[in-house]
DNA sequence: TTACAAATGAAAATCAGTTTCATTTATATT
DNA sequence: AATATAAATGAAACTGATTTTCATTTGTAA
């Protein structure tokens, strides 16, 4: 029984088969988790998944603190993995539309700092940073 | 004649009963504007705006730059007056939704080391910081 | 086994936002 | 003032993600 089962299991929810397939497709996943994303992956190999169980899944891995949603600005809700502890943002080229993630960010000085200043708790930062790749330097738009 | 309106007016934007209606409302707004709310607003008063004039009035805003848009994690897009015409953030209470703006990121660095490290030419960066006020911060929720 | 609360999924509902398109209108031009 | 016309409007239909409803199924403890 995977980790994530285990937790589910030990806090009194029902293991079921989709579940557990859900589950699994969350483990391994290294990107974002959208709900989209989650149920075309687990639709694949269990047709028997329907669209509500990912949501309802994903709320109780949120509940339980496993994963938390990241504000991407899309429509899209988007989660990440809690265990994981490599923080990282994006670097998206707008020509192209590729992606390199990068993980330090040394926003904890200005974190500080605007904590003491402002009186504020903070959680979290989104920072994303547009640019063009070497391919698309160059070129048109 | 407002100063947004004559900013609209001299941008080759006509200068619409409904525009002004909506322009007076989100000129008089301390608070983040929801379009929901702003519609709400300017519906009482002038019965005849619509819903889809408010969508595209406070685009046509976002494209001057006089408000910009703030990632609040709901489903609703939410704006604020753009006072200031520099390069600065968002500190946003999660709770309130209150915006505290600041100036200072200290990114170039980071940029000149990615830069450096992926061949990308930087053009910009998006940063938004999400946390509590200390009127939230003891509290429910 | 059995009992039953918990979980499921198809379908309908919601909700913010967008698109379509026929009609109206602000404004520059006569 | 009258006119021409591109811009603007709004009702209604649409979209796409998410949520709710509810009849049915299913883990799990007893």
């Amino acid at each position: 029984m995977s980790k994530l089962a285990a937790i589910l299991r030990q806090q009194g929810y029902k293991l079921t088969p989709q579940r557990r397939a859900i589950l699994g497709v969350v483990a391994l996943s290294q990107e974002h988790l959208s709900p989209a994303a989650i149920y075309t992956e687990v639709h694949r190999k269990h047709p028997e998944v329907g669209r509500v169980t990912v949501y309802r899944t994903l709320e109780i891995l949120v509940r339980l603190g496993l994963i938390c949603e990241v504000h991407t600005g899309g429509k899209e809700h988007n989660f990440i993995l809690r265990a994981r502890e490599d923080h990282h943002h994006h670097l998206v080229c707008s020509g192209c539309g590729r992606v390199v993630d990068f993980a330090s960010c040394h926003l904890e000085r200005l974190e500080r700092k605007l904590s003491r200043e402002t009186g504020f708790t903070i959680d979290e930062h989104m920072l994303e940073i547009h640019g063009r790749c070497p391919q698309c330097t160059g070129g048109e738009k």
